[in-house]
DNA sequence: ATACTAACCTACCTCAAGGTCAGTTAGCAA
DNA sequence: TTGCTAACTGACCTTGAGGTAGGTTAGTAT
């Protein structure tokens, strides 16, 4: 018995996201989303004829949500540092589930087999979050949260690698080592200079 | 006419690791490999029967390897920044080429897919890098080199963790990303406290 | 010269991937 | 009610993946 839905393309979004950031864009088919949604993989390729088609759905999906959430950020009242802690906790940390690493980091390791079309798409919302991480900071040091030496572009890179690896490697070591590394860059942003 | 080489299976994981470096552990094939090395597949499944052979070995030569740069550095007579940026340099960014990742990340990525022998490899070779890593850190602080505040392990982590991180990063992003990420975390291991 | 071993090949198998096509069926507007 | 559109299906195709079986050929030790 066939049910048709209408917003069945944010559903096979939704759950093709995570299997992107549980096993990689390549490391999924069709035919697992099919499965998991009790459709048919034709029906998958009626929505989005190629797998490139889907790539950049989710990319748009992925822009969708850092716009959410920016935008949410900006407008919490509260610290920088308060407002970095959700970024983290929330903005990286996703589902809180051990296995999920930050989209964009699963994108960037399967780059050399991805579509065309998606690079450029990943290079954007790269600078994108850094543009944010970026203005944290700026806010931080300007009102003495904060104080680290050098270019505030330089260190918000810093912070974006060091949570994207974390997420990475805790998917090994246990989440112990996300906790570990975020909580010895927060020391050394306050404690430097 | 085919030429007969005792050291192949050599051959075949020197390429192999490289194309893991480049592509990642599912997105080559036995076909790539023989491509390459102008012979068949099918004597490439002499030398690994299994893919999952030749990821046990291409685990055993990241480790040898490991071992080899790790007592060069320890036998290095030079500081512990010195010792630092080797690692860095020449452990971390390979053979200088852009598109290469760490092997050890690139196998994180694809954890969820990965045959199952070749997990816990992979978390003794992260243990191991790690273990050398806060060595160096040791030392350093040890010596007045470099001030941080916090465990040294945890300082350690946060180092690997960067470095790992810049690789991934500079191959959508162009080497600056790296240099510039290096740059700030040496900054900041100097400049605080 | 003989016999053994290991490197290698051709030819094949199975399976799952992405993808196409020609329908069917449900919902909705005129 | 008619007719259009969009969701969905089953049946199929091609390609390339990992893997196997059996044979050939080169090198080596006796």
């Amino acid at each position: 018995m066939q049910v048709r839905l209408k917003n069945r393309k944010q559903q096979i979004v939704d759950l093709a996201l995570e299997l992107l950031q549980t096993r990689g864009f390549e490391n999924f088919s069709y035919q697992d989303l099919a499965r998991q949604l009790g459709i048919t993989k034709a029906s998958i390729h009626h929505h989005f004829p190629k797998k490139e088609d889907l790539g950049v759905a989710l990319c748009q999906a992925i822009q969708d949500w850092h716009e959410r959430e920016f935008s949410k950020s900006r407008a919490f009242a509260g610290s920088a540092l308060e407002k970095l802690d959700r970024y983290v906790r929330g903005t990286l940390r996703y589902g809180g589930c051990e296995k999920k690493i930050c989209p964009l980091s699963s994108l960037q390791a399967d780059i050399a087999s991805l579509p065309e079309a998606m690079r450029p798409a990943l290079k954007r919302l790269d600078d994108h979050e850094l543009e944010f991480v970026a203005e944290l900071l700026q806010q931080g040091r300007d009102n003495g949260e904060l104080s680290f030496p050098g270019d505030v572009r330089a260190q918000a890179v810093l912070v974006v690698l060091t949570c994207k690896a974390a997420l990475q490697y805790s998917r090994v070591h246990g989440s112990e080592m996300f906790d570990e590394a975020m909580a010895q860059m927060k020391q050394l942003m306050v404690a430097s200079q």
